[in-house]
DNA sequence: TGAATTCCAACTAGTTTAGTCGGAAATATT
DNA sequence: AATATTTCCGACTAAACTAGTTGGAATTCA
């Protein structure tokens, strides 16, 4: 039930890109870099990324990526999806035609998975990435006030 | 972010017992075809329930496989935790002490994994094998209203 | 021109998944 | 006692997936 690397660095890594939207194209070798992943398996993903549109790229010296849209119009549910696929426990609720239950309209266990994946789906469709990066400032607002006093 | 068919065939093997709990031991060959999984690999998994103490066995002939407690006591969280290990998107929120996050306090990806892992949490943990039962309950006397009418 | 950078395709070691296979041990029935 | 049924146990395996690596072509800035 985990997700893989693919999902994990991927949000990481736009998450990344959020901090810095702005600010002209960032290199992939700056992400891989603060984020500690793999520089040439990052290339994949935000190849990924790129195809979906959730990032565009500057080609050539001084290029970089760049977020396409702003931080409040990119889901985490966006991204995940991009790069891991439909997100669900079973095929039978992320393929509608699975054929994998033969009584689809009357499994129990199909119900148990669909209401994980409408939960699931509830987190990562509400949040942004501007939401993270309000989370961000949470964060470092409380270690500052925790510094000072 | 799929779970296995551990957990997949799991669930439907416990559901399987709850409808047919207080009947005296079913055999793995009965559950197995009913449900549609290879009976030596059920064995498999029948054998991490046992472990987890969520099923109890009868050996020799006319034995066979019971649940160890009543439907109302066993969580689908149970059932998945055991044959899976703990439910999660990422290893920062599964193993406590996992040494992939850097930076654990002040990391926001982490944040969004806690709030995924919660969310399936607060389902699985919520639904037991009774409330399963009452579900197949409601989808029976809908089959039947809608053959009479 | 040279350096920096994205873009692209192929390859790979290791792990996981979803089983299979063969037989030993226990128990009810005849 | 013999037999059939059933759980219990451990080893094996093909195929897919994961998490990368490798090598180089194309593009752009200085």
């Amino acid at each position: 039930m985990k997700f893989s690397t693919k999902g994990r660095y991927g949000l990481k890594a736009m998450f990344d890109l959020a901090t810095h939207h702005g600010n002209g194209p960032i290199t992939l070798k700056n992400i891989a870099q603060r984020q500690d992943i793999s520089e040439h398996y990052l290339e994949q993903l935000i190849a990924t990324l790129r195809r979906a549109e959730l990032v565009k790229s500057v080609r050539g010296a001084q290029g970089g990526y760049m977020l396409n849209h702003p931080p409040e119009e990119i889901t985490v549910g966006e991204i995940i999806r991009s790069l891991e696929g439909p997100v669900g426990p079973a095929d039978c609720v992320i393929d509608a035609d699975s054929d994998e239950c033969r009584n689809q309209e009357s499994c129990v266990t199909r119900l148990v998975w669909a209401r994980i994946q409408e939960s699931v789906n509830d987190v990562i469709d509400s949040t942004t990435l501007a939401d993270m990066l309000e989370d961000q400032e949470r964060i470092n607002n409380k270690k500052n006030y925790m510094f000072y006093i």
